[in-house]
DNA sequence: GCCAACGTTGGC
DNA sequence: GCCAACGTTGGC
């Protein structure tokens, strides 16, 4: 089993979004980054997922998700009304894919980057580290209970 | 709003 | 296959 890290901009889709969902379930769509994309390959049934909240102020890990559906093709790359439509994707051949992530639970308090950037183990997570974009990032299991273990 | 740090595109 | 130009992400 992995961990991973998945970020969303409140604006586009935030952690109260995913809570006022009747299933608290989402398809994570609209990855259209090669790096994130074959990380989302990867997730398994059952993995789990830090939701980070990005851009907007506070920016912070909220809670946990977990991966209830492994990856499948993203609707949203055929409709060309999207803003994650791709002309050079085909039905037969699609470019991007995406999972389903279900509400796991909710830190106490929030953990926001700027604590995350001062806690000792962390130094090398790729959230931290200049410059770091990937919308999907892989956790090690030592991040993973580091950070679970902050907020108690 | 700025800009560093990417990723992508397209001419050659 | 190189790389300049451009576009995007996302913290500050």
């Amino acid at each position: 089993m992995k961990y991973w890290l998945i970020k969303s901009e409140p604006s586009t889709f935030s952690w109260d979004d995913l809570k006022a969902l009747p299933s608290k379930t989402t398809n994570w769509e609209g990855v259209r980054n090669y790096q994130a994309r074959n990380f989302i390959k990867e997730m398994k049934l059952g993995d789990l997922a830090f939701f980070y909240h990005s851009v907007k102020k506070p920016i912070a890990i909220i809670g946990i998700v977990k991966i209830v559906k492994e990856y499948y093709p993203d609707p949203t790359q055929f409709d060309s009304l999207s803003k994650y439509y791709d002309e050079k994707s085909t039905q037969s051949n699609p470019r991007w894919g995406m999972v389903d992530v279900c509400y796991e639970s909710e830190f106490s308090k929030i953990i926001t980057l700027d604590e995350l950037k001062n806690v000792s183990g962390l130094e090398n997570m790729e959230l931290i580290r200049k410059g770091s974009r990937l919308s999907v990032q892989v956790v090690s299991s030592t991040e993973w209970n580091i950070i679970c273990n902050l907020k108690k």
